[in-house]
RNA sequence: GGGGGGUUUCCCGAGCGGUCAAAGGGGCCAGACUGUAAAUCUGGUGGCUUAUGCCUUCGCAGGUUCGAAUCCUGCACCCCCCA
């Protein structure tokens, strides 16, 4: 176990950011963290070649662990990735084929160094792959050491397992064997780096909980877990989603621009919540913002902070600046005033379509364009959100359904802004060819 | 094995021969109000060359009829009851 003392107490502030869920060893565990610097480990499945929003939980907790004195370990699902994890899947998933799991291992490590210090003496963050691990174990080689020790009546009596048992697809042999291989990372990486915590989101708990018993018994060793809860709205549902789905954390799949504008747009309801959650604001600044939300809610510090504190973290300080600056433009002032190259420095970010010169030079009907553009689906939807008055051209509302845009109405040289709605925009590119 | 009920547009759910692109609700989109919030109110919500027009949709395949989501036959899946 590694030495030293945290410098302060770490379950104390997870408790009141809301971020704990569930910890086994109620009494010991707090105690432990408070003695000595702890190594805590957190896993993430290569399910998808970036993180998203959903995993910053876990992800932030384990920052706040090490920026307490503890030493962090960041693990890729090289190998539980080729599983699946049944905890929270009411189905059966497809496995992922080897070549993609790989890009991802590769894609979800680079990520995941954005958030941890890997350079910092005695609590530099480690990143592991159980692949490394995992590839040594022939099948009957893993049946007789691991396996053995787990009793199926116990497994049987997992909730990720018995929900799944009670459902109609039921559970193959492969998921069902899932929680052997995280419960045995667990140990490997007690034995090799004394890691004794692991933590995740509140659905992990079956599979820690099964590393801690794996523990117990094949080293006689008492380790512990500490679950994070849910990312969920104050209507129960779950965050982090928008009508494009999942809101990532790579900027080819969620823009800097989509991701900031995603936290600016968070209810006051949540917003508070996710403060605790993802900030590095100290407690009399999250509380000062509570204040703030209330007496001039107009202001919406507390989203403004959040977004641009979560924008800097994952995109970066020019991501961030990018982000702003576009939304300054979007919200702001009509855009004659800007200078032809800001805007398509800006507009880089926001989602875009490329259209051949020549249908602007023909005249683009605004009802083609709203439907080129992304922002409706057929030109009968684009055609209804015009006469509803919801369409508009450089931010200017469309008040002919019959409008055709053309060169006129270029912004920049070579760009028009379409928006629908109060904020949704897109921008359509007109490229030679 | 026997008997009964069901499968409708994104979801729930009405419709049971023409007036059905199909009630109502939810969701979603837009408008008003605001703070790029919530709540509320209003409108919209299959597609197309926007047309008192055409095409596609009511589990699947056939049939009856001038005309079918609605009737008949077969098939598939789901639920309930009896054994």
């Amino acid at each position: 176990m590694s030495s030293g003392v945290p410098r302060w107490d770490i379950v104390e502030e997870l408790r009141w950011r809301g971020l704990v869920h569930q910890m086994t060893d109620p009494d010991q565990l707090p105690r432990l963290l408070a003695a000595q610097t702890v190594t805590v480990y957190a896993g993430f499945d290569p399910t998808a070649d970036s993180l998203h929003v959903g995993h910053l939980v876990a992800l932030m907790t384990l920052r706040r662990f090490q920026q307490a004195g503890h030493r962090p370990i960041v693990l890729v699902g090289g190998a539980t990735g080729m599983i699946g994890d049944p905890s929270g899947k009411s189905q059966e998933r497809n496995l992922l084929d080897p070549e993609q799991l790989q890009r991802n291992v590769q894609a979800l490590a680079q990520q995941l160094k954005r958030f941890l210090d890997f350079d910092c003496g005695p609590h530099s963050a480690l990143l592991v792959n159980n692949y490394e691990w995992m590839k040594q174990f022939t099948y009957l080689d893993f049946l007789r050491e691991v396996g053995k020790f787990f009793p199926v009546n116990v497994m049987l009596a997992k909730d990720s397992v018995r929900q799944r048992l009670e459902s109609p697809s039921g559970i193959s042999y492969t998921e069902f064997s899932y929680m052997l291989l995280q419960a045995y990372d667990f140990v490997h990486l007690y034995d090799r780096f004394g890691c004794v915590l692991q933590i995740g989101g509140s659905d992990q708990w079956g599979n820690i909980t099964a590393g801690i018993d794996l523990a117990r018994r094949m080293r006689g060793v008492q380790l512990f877990g500490l679950t994070c809860p849910l990312l969920t709205k104050s209507d129960g549902t779950k965050m982090g989603k928008t009508e494009q789905g999942a809101v990532w954390l790579s900027p080819q799949r969620t823009s800097p621009y989509r991701f900031y504008q995603y936290w600016i747009n968070v209810d006051d309801a949540d917003v508070g919540k996710c403060l605790r959650f993802f900030s590095q604001l100290s407690r009399e600044e999250i509380e000062r913002l509570d204040h703030s939300r209330q007496q001039q809610p107009h202001l919406r510090e507390s989203q403004r902070q959040l977004a641009q504190e979560l924008t800097r973290l994952v995109h970066g300080e020019q991501g961030l600046r990018r982000a702003q600056r576009a939304t300054e433009i979007f919200f702001g002032q009509p855009f004659e005033q800007i200078s032809p190259q800001e805007l398509e420095e800006v507009f880089a970010d926001v989602p875009h379509a490329q259209v051949p010169w020549q249908r602007l030079q023909q005249g683009l009907p605004v009802v083609e364009a709203l439907v080129l553009a992304g922002l409706a689906k057929s030109k009968s939807e684009a055609r209804r959100l015009v006469q509803q008055g919801g369409a508009y051209v450089n931010n200017r509302r469309v008040e002919q359904v019959e409008l055709v845009l053309g060169p006129d109405h270029l912004v920049g040289d070579k760009c028009v802004v379409l928006r629908s709605g109060r904020k949704k925009y897109a921008v359509l590119q007109f490229v030679a060819g």
